[in-house]
DNA sequence: TCTGGGGTCCTAGGACCC
DNA sequence: TCTGGGGTCCTAGGACCC
């Protein structure tokens, strides 16, 4: 994670490319009955779960994205719910990546629609930052359909703030030395990093805009906030003060977790439809682990009852693991020693990380098994990319006869009509 | 208001080692 | 034998982001 910033001693000139309202606007692109409608991407009004995304109209009724979605009913009683297609945004991911790659070839994308474009030294190319932007948005429109916002700065933070001031359809260029002039009316919590509850603490000292922020001394943030306060100083000058920020633009990182979780549509304390729920993550994690060629050392199941009282209990192995079997055993383990037996559950969660690369060389026989079972696994994934999620589980209709792991089955792979290893 | 699912990073304490 | 200090690994929890 280089320093780029200190890289060259000429500012950097960083776009920051955020679609408006995206999964809405995609939404709107299968369904254009939606167009200009309230629209709330997430689930249906009565289920639980929140808000992905309101539409422009849904957001003059106070509906916004993390909100549950029965309050967004709430709000917005005419609203048209919608349930997401992660796979339609996936898709549409890609192709704004592709226009974005056609503009600078350093392209890192932040999420799936928003991304940052180092277009230092690109002028040239593409003429003064306003122009490119300009020429950027109309390409994005033409290939993709959708509105997108952009925001230019010499920093990753000024774009992206920028871009927010931006929206919608809209570009800002923050020109090199007006940072501070441009962030110091700013909220605090406009601020990247800046949340809820640090929004709050700094209320309590008085600091409601950027500007207050600015006019503290930085030790003094430093002391009450620690590494945070300091790296939030230099936020508050419009500098990617360390960490991800301040990273070269479109440096792949490799991924240090994974993980699935689920909410129960009601709480349960049905224990044999939580060690199949569990089984389940189990197996969606393991497949992601083999996608990626990653190993995991610590596994972490999470644990959420009805009050919302949450828990997370982590097991590290001495030989880390990428099969599901493997991953179950540890997690039901933890599952078994740590779940209060009276109490219903509302989330379950499997977590891994620690990842390496390889496996250390055991000993031959261990290795020969421990490839079959990858072997089986891999033909597994492949019925799954095939036929759907669920033709292949170990979890499937499970309730009350799903198979214990026994030595001649040590992944505990199914029987009969299923992936089985040679 | 009744709170998803996927991530990243930070802190703090305890175990253990030298 | 009445007590140091630093480093690393592990675990748990929490803030934050989209």
């Amino acid at each position: 994670m280089a320093a780029a910033s200190t890289i060259s001693a000429f500012p950097r000139t960083i776009f920051h490319v955020d679609m408006d309202a995206f999964f809405v606007s995609v939404e709107e692109l299968s369904d254009p009955s939606l167009k200009g409608k309230a629209v709330v991407v997430g689930g249906q009004r009565n289920e639980r779960g929140v808000v992905s995304a309101a539409s422009y109209e849904a957001r003059k009724f106070g509906v916004h994205s993390a909100m549950p979605l029965r309050t967004a009913a709430k709000h917005c009683p005419h609203a048209i719910f919608v349930d997401g297609h992660p796979e339609r945004y996936r898709e549409c991911s890609e192709k704004v990546y592709k226009v974005l790659t056609a503009f600078s070839p350093q392209v890192e994308m932040a999420s799936i629609d928003e991304a940052y474009l180092d277009m230092t030294g690109t002028a040239r190319l593409h003429g003064p930052p306003l122009k490119a932007a300009h020429k950027l948005h109309q390409r994005m429109k033409e290939e993709t359909l959708l509105n997108c916002s952009i925001g230019i700065g010499s920093s990753r933070l000024i774009a992206k703030v920028s871009s927010a001031q931006a929206k919608p359809n809209g570009l800002l260029w923050i020109v090199p030395g007006e940072e501070a002039k441009f962030l110091s009316p700013l909220d605090v919590r406009e601020i990247p990093g800046v949340g809820k509850v640090m929004e709050k603490h700094l209320h309590e000292l008085g600091i409601k805009k950027v500007g207050d922020l600015a006019r503290l001394e930085e030790c003094e943030l430093e002391e009450r906030f620690g590494k945070w306060g300091l790296a939030l100083a230099g936020k508050a000058r419009g500098e990617d003060a360390g960490g991800w920020f301040d990273s070269e633009v479109g440096a792949h990182e490799a991924a240090k977790s994974i993980s699935h979780e689920h909410t129960f549509n009601e709480d349960t304390a049905d224990a044999t439809y939580l060690e199949a729920t569990l089984m389940r993550l189990s197996e969606m994690v393991g497949r992601r682990l083999r996608e990626a060629n990653f190993h995991a050392r610590t596994l972490q199941l999470k644990l959420r009852y009805k009050d919302f009282t949450t828990i997370t209990r982590a097991h590290t192995l001495p030989v880390p693991t990428q099969l599901d079997g493997e991953i179950f055993e540890q997690i039901r383990a933890l599952f078994r020693k740590n779940w209060q037996r009276e109490g219903k559950i509302r989330l379950l969660g499997v977590h891994a990380s620690s990842f390496e690369d390889s496996v250390p060389q055991l000993n031959l026989l261990e290795t020969a098994q421990r490839q079959k079972w990858k072997n089986a696994l891999n033909v597994a994934d492949r019925l799954r990319d095939r036929f759907g999620e669920s033709s292949v589980t170990l979890a499937s209709g499970m309730r009350g006869q799903f198979r214990e792991r026994t030595h001649e089955n040590p992944a505990g792979l199914p029987g009969k009509g299923r992936a089985k290893p040679e």
